[in-house]
DNA sequence: ATAGAATCCGGACCCTGGGTCCACTTCAAC
DNA sequence: GTTGAAGTGGACCCAGGGTCCGGATTCTAT
């Protein structure tokens, strides 16, 4: 577990110069398979050693990367403003945190891709997961009329995997707004038992998370 | 693409012991990943060499293995009585495809994680969910009211993916059953818009597809 | 300022596992 | 039985993830 903050100035250079190169190099290479950690380090102008010791493992260097990506999203899901802020009545807060993830694996698609499958262990064992989901089902149950909110939360979320974004978009190019709303008239499809009331898919599609 | 068939002797003894061998290991052993070519070689009583002429790669092995189990199934499909054949309504045909496919996962789920994950490219490249989907879209087209098969179709099936169905089963412990009904739950609304006739969640629960 | 300890650096090295090669064997057609 | 096409198996190759450690750098105490 070699995770914790060095203080000494070239460690911190160094955990940058290799964040910038991964990051750089994941999004301009078509596939992240061929990526190597060598790569990374050579691009960074850096041993292996010291990449290996600033991130454990290529597992480690993805997470961190995701992690730097999404905070943003973050930040705006657990103390922002509506529609992904807490304050958003339910029915609406979940297209859009759906909305969001999406645009966000849009954004991100190498390397969402590469950390969902790249890992040895399957992307349901990723605390980042595990996050959005609990998340996305406490939304749920706060929805009267549904069932079995935990399976309906994986199903989903399931809906935007980045390998199925990433043929979306590779294989089927279908535009980016195009697949935003097919996503929102999916989920609403999905909220549409019990009483129904307010946003439509094309209000959802509305509130733009990225340009 | 060393697939065609040999007609010697040896040949087809070697590629059903292979077959076999793989067949056992797979469901054996906990992780698709620490099954190698060179155990899968090693049980079947035959040299590496004999095994990659016969099956190209470890995705062509993969390929059929999954393919021979997938058989009977996609004769049901094809040309099967309800609730799985042709002459069964689109709105009970839907969860009943997607209720086989969930139970083939269940069955084979070492198998099926092997071959999603496994891959280098990204299963939406394997011919066989290019089936399932085009066929699942085909019967989503029958249905009227709905928008984006395309997408549904994709999304439905999203929901069925080996990597899921393993999590569900080994992690959150959900039984078979269960898990059958909330799937069939969730297709049921989905499929909920326009209007409604027919086949409710517990309905499609009924017709089990394995004991 | 400077010694000394703690930490970090980097690239040579190891190891696993997929895939190839080819001298030798086996099959089936004549 | 002869023959050559097809099949066999295990030694071998190689990429790529991960480790190691002698030497360089940085922090701290004096």
């Amino acid at each position: 577990m070699p995770e914790r903050q060095s203080s000494r100035k070239d460690a911190i250079r160094n955990r940058e110069a290799v964040l910038a190169a991964a990051d750089t190099l994941f999004t301009r290479r078509e596939s992240p398979e061929d990526v190597t950690m060598a790569d990374v380090a050579a691009a960074a102008g850096v041993g292996k050693g010291t990449l290996f010791r600033a991130f454990g493992d290529r597992a480690g260097l993805l997470r961190a990367l995701y992690e730097a990506r999404l905070e943003p999203i973050r930040q705006a899901v657990e103390t922002g403003p509506p529609p992904l802020g807490p304050a958003t009545p339910p029915r609406d807060r979940v297209p859009a945190l759906l909305d969001a993830l999406l645009c966000f694996k849009l954004d991100n698609r190498r390397l969402a891709l590469a950390l969902e499958e790249g890992g040895s262990s399957s992307p349901y064992r990723a605390e980042h997961y595990e996050r959005w989901h609990s998340l996305l089902r406490a939304v749920l149950e706060q929805i009267p009329g549904l069932t079995d909110r935990d399976f309906t939360a994986h199903a989903l979320l399931a809906a935007t995997r980045a390998d199925l974004v990433e043929h979306l978009v590779e294989e089927e190019r279908i535009p980016r707004e195009r697949m935003r709303s097919q996503l929102a008239n999916f989920v609403t499809s999905v909220l549409a038992c019990g009483p129904l009331q307010g946003s439509t898919a094309e209000e959802v599609t509305e509130n733009r998370a990225s340009p």
